[in-house]
DNA sequence: AACAGCACCTGTAGGC
DNA sequence: TGCCTACAGGTGCTGT
């Protein structure tokens, strides 16, 4: 469920409960969330503090005062929430971390997030393209064009460009005027310079409104986002373009569902 | 090697 | 009320 924007809003919203702070205890529910599964990760994390957290991608990255780190992703369904002691214990809650002023949970009911554990070596960019709120349009293009795949495709792939899911692909898509399914190899030095603003514009506008909750979504104090009511095609199928007043069109590309304005995003001829 | 398709898992919403 | 289906913000594996 949470793209950049989202998970930038609970890295923000985490980091005052736990930058410097010392995990007392940590409890690990199920060891299968955890990567590696054989890890004692409770008894890693007991008694260390942590240092920093930051983001990358759609990781949350947590580094501890012993240079091990570690990052948890929340697959569609995570939510990372400061708690007081007493609040009740949520089903599918994975990881509880006591600090002395609260407890951060890790709860994820359909469980395609998890644990990392990186340890001091390991690298968290592994597989990962460039952050989209850094990259420039040559690099862009560059690994735009290598392949064939639809546009739309290709931007949720995290070796390409890490960050960008299923919501915002569709948003900037709409915001370049360019087709989901052209060929991503087909895309010209003009497209890429447009899609990389509307990318950014987009991550950007939805970072300043927290992000977009459609169902779940939290950031880490239980708020939730507010840039939904701004979508301009995502979840808006068969309502007026907000340019053109054309239908908004549903389709599904590389198995995830797809909006678009058939007219103010025409497709190229043979593209 | 690159790509499409599906599997992973649970919850919810809507139709009957 | 209850049963069934479709769908959901992500990723990784499989077979072609």
């Amino acid at each position: 469920m949470p793209e950049l924007p989202e998970v930038q809003t609970v890295v923000d919203t985490l980091a005052p409960h736990v930058r410097g702070a010392i995990i007392r205890r940590a409890e690990l529910f199920r060891s299968d969330i955890c990567t590696p599964a054989t890890l004692d990760l409770a008894q890693r994390l007991a008694g260390r503090s942590v240092t920093d957290l930051t983001r990358r991608g759609k990781r949350i990255v947590f580094s501890l005062n012993d240079c091990n780190r570690f990052y948890i992703h929340l697959g569609m369904s995570g939510s990372l929430t400061a708690l007081s002691d007493d609040a009740p214990r949520l089903p599918h809650t994975h990881l509880i971390l006591q600090f002395d002023r609260c407890q951060i949970r890790f709860t994820d009911p359909r469980r395609f997030g998890g644990i990392f554990w990186m340890g001091k070596d390991l690298h968290c960019e592994a597989g990962l393209g460039p952050e989209p709120l850094e990259v420039r349009t040559p690099e862009l293009a560059r690994r735009l064009g290598r392949t064939t795949r639809a546009i739309k495709t290709a931007l949720l792939d995290q070796s390409i460009l890490a960050g960008v899911g299923n919501i915002y692909a569709d948003e900037a898509l709409f915001a370049a005027r360019i087709h989901p399914r052209t060929k991503a190899s087909r895309i010209s030095a003009e497209q890429a310079r447009k899609l990389n603003i509307a990318i950014k514009q987009v991550l950007r506008r939805a970072i300043q409104h927290r992000g977009s909750t459609l169902r779940s979504y939290r950031d880490a104090n239980g708020e939730s986002g507010a840039f939904q009511k701004l979508h301009r095609v995502y979840g808006r199928a068969e309502q007026p373009c907000c340019v053109c007043k054309s239908l908004i069109a549903r389709i599904v590309l590389g198995g995830r569902s797809t909006h678009f304005c058939p007219k103010c995003q025409a497709k190229a001829l043979r593209s």
